[in-house]
DNA sequence: GTATTTGCAAAGTGTTTGCAGAATA
DNA sequence: TATTCTGCAAACACTTTGCAAATAC
């Protein structure tokens, strides 16, 4: 890792945009919606920025990525360090972290007696929250 | 579930050529993976059917599906009954089934504490098998 | 004989890339 | 000024759908 480029990353308002509409959601988002919710805004930014900046981010660590029930990536910007997992609501989209300290230590045992290196995993949650579970039935 | 639809699921040489291949596969197999398989093999089958095929396999819980890294589907025959969860080689595809009763346990208390309904889970581990780790280095 | 299934082609989705012009440092 | 960034359009990969012909029951 000696000679890890640098990434220069310039100081652009779009990319500020984007980091700005992304601290503005509570929620998981999509590139897709964090374009459309900036396009409504006063400063619009291309799809193609939308998708580099998150990719930027992403690899900074400055966001936590899931992919929701199709495949989608979805984007919040990570609040607590290290790994984080979510449960979100298929319905409306709102997540919660949840503790996960059980899994991480399960994982861990995993990729220590498996014969596997450099093990990876991928928790998602999801359900119905409170506020989208229809009341009766 | 009182009137669930049957599912008539006529008998097809191409249904049939699907699960075959699917059971001559050790590891999961995306639908592009299986639809090649089948076009050298005698019995070609168009592209859609293998979805379709897929799909129904998956609605009948013949067939557990993961997705790799990319957010394609990966299809595989279950063996065992219930839920199963899988440590994937990202080089060689290997898969092996992993001890998942901690996560399954703890899914559920999340489920039943967290004021979600319906809650499941995804959990997806990879790595790198013994065989694809280089030696070196 | 009738309803299902097939499979081609086309549409649809989310994402990535090529490239010329604009903007940053 | 030189390098990076932007953003449109097109390419890409995977998946789904429309519809006429073939097929299973």
């Amino acid at each position: 890792m000696t000679g890890a480029k640098p990434s220069p990353t310039r100081n652009t308002p779009q990319r500020a945009a984007v980091l700005r509409a992304l601290g503005n959601c509570q929620d998981f988002v999509s590139a897709q919606m964090l374009h459309a919710r900036l396009a409504t805004a006063d400063c619009a930014v291309g799809l193609t920025t939308v998708y580099r900046a998150l990719h930027q981010l992403q690899a900074s660590g400055q966001v936590d990525v899931v992919r929701d029930g199709t495949g989608e990536r979805l984007y919040r910007r990570r609040s607590t360090a290290g790994h984080q997992h979510y449960l979100l609501c298929r319905d409306c989209g709102q997540s919660r972290p949840v503790d996960s300290r059980v899994v991480e230590r399960w994982a861990e045992r995993i990729g220590a007696t498996s014969g596997f290196t450099d093990v990876e995993h991928t928790v998602e949650l999801t359900g119905v929250c409170g506020r989208c579970r229809p009341t009766a039935h």
